[in-house]
DNA sequence: ATCGAGCCATCACCTGTGTTAGCGTTCTTT
DNA sequence: AAAGAACGCTAACACAGGTGATGGCTCGAT
């Protein structure tokens, strides 16, 4: 397998060997494994390293006193939580796991040397911590202004693009870990109600969901029923890579 | 008045007059000055400075195809547009004026100079970006996981102790330039339904809010009905100021 | 002094989503 | 092989919030 964090910065800056080789160094670490449904890291506590999703689906979440969680960010192979927590005294929320992890923990000092030496990749992890942002963004004004039909139509275009950038789409398909429950907590509905929605947009061939896979059949129909707009991912070189 | 963006720090943390003195001269550039109801960058357009509010309200909003416009985070006094977008070839959203804006632009060359030079600074930066982030994740909770009362109850909470921080909430009150649909933009409500609520937080005697005045007379309760936990906000110095 | 534009307020009605409950299937565990 | 848990699916009903329309107030422009 590819290593994922590089794919995931090619799509904003082409590396040279060197700057390949140093994130490869920078991840080599002991690999630390999690069981589906894990927590990670629990809201309260002390942030400690960088750590860098290897495989599998996990989640950023926060709980409400009346026992329902919400979903507020999805992390895939190749994602980063947060360069520089180890700021913050606390974490104001969980990390948990939605499918089994592999994750690397970055050493904050080997991750700050690593920015003094590869001015392109610290560029890069730049772009990748903004492109973050921006997701959170686009899901407040999902969460804000789109009906289910559309938040969840949103969701997948989505993913489609982010798993297609780390080389997880083949054919138009996927492997789709979450449950629609966890569907639910990530579009702020009931999961009845993502039952329903997702009833409709198959109905409408919008998308097939089997088992735990996922095709999309028509992307630029799905992007037009969810008034997606991919600018928020700013993929600027993704001509280079998936054009025909 | 004070400087807006050194009182905002001293949240975090402690800063040397040297610190202070840094930042002054940064931010001392010809400042910039908008009419209420304006646009300071639009969605497309390619980022140049970092910008620094001085006075008044500001907000990032994105508009959806069918009109909605989603206000996706509110800008105060001291407040700063992300360190680094300049790594971005377009803006994935629009920043507008709530009110008269005052503001200065900070040229990213003095921006990174200064991050060289004054590690404390750029500590607290690293600090504010974070605060950030995690309030576009409470706000993703707010929408995902709260009803209308509580929605707004802790937008209030949240402005509460963030013009608590740079001065600007005088016995238990503020200004308010937020029409209601100003409210129903940054709440993905309509403006009756604002309306509504606002009417049944003033029955319950959570809020007062008259002409462009609004008073949390009984914040503890206010916080309860939203279930708000200011630990997003990571106020670490915060006991060293407000208590008694 | 008058006009018009915002803004706040209110009403009646409608609809998207939540709630509760139940059933069948598939996976896991033993 | 059996038992239980998790998950997907459905249905009937309830309600929070959306829609559209209207009136009154305030305030700045003319």
């Amino acid at each position: 397998m590819d290593h994922p964090l590089i794919a995931k910065l090619e799509q904003f800056s082409r590396l040279s060997d060197e700057d390949r080789r140093t994130l490869e160094i920078l991840t080599e670490g002991p690999v630390r494994r999690f069981a589906s449904r894990a927590d990670i890291v629990r809201e309260g506590e002390a942030p400690r390293a960088v750590r860098l999703i290897l495989s599998g689906w996990a989640c950023r979440y926060k709980q409400l006193p009346n026992g329902r969680r919400q979903i507020v960010a999805l992390f895939l192979p190749g994602d980063l939580c947060d360069h520089n927590v180890f700021v913050l005294s606390e974490m104001d929320h969980s990390i948990g796991t939605l499918s089994p992890v592999a994750l690397v923990e970055i050493p904050p000092p080997a991750f700050e040397e690593m920015m003094t030496v590869r001015p392109r990749v610290t560029r890069a992890l730049w772009w990748e911590s903004l492109v973050n942002a921006a997701t959170q963004r686009e899901w407040i004004l999902n969460l804000g202004g789109r009906d289910a039909v559309e938040r969840l139509a949103h969701l997948f275009c989505e993913l489609f693009y982010r798993l297609r950038g780390i080389g997880h789409m083949q054919d138009g398909g996927c492997d789709l870990p979450l449950t629609q429950t966890d569907l639910a907590e990530v579009a702020g509905l009931t999961p009845v109600h993502v039952n329903r929605t997702l009833q409709s947009l198959r109905r409408q061939g919008l998308l097939e969901l089997r088992g735990r896979r996922l095709t999309i059949p028509d992307l630029p129909a799905l992007e037009r029923v969810a008034s997606f707009n991919p600018n928020y991912l700013h993929l600027d070189r993704v001509g280079a890579r998936f054009d025909a």
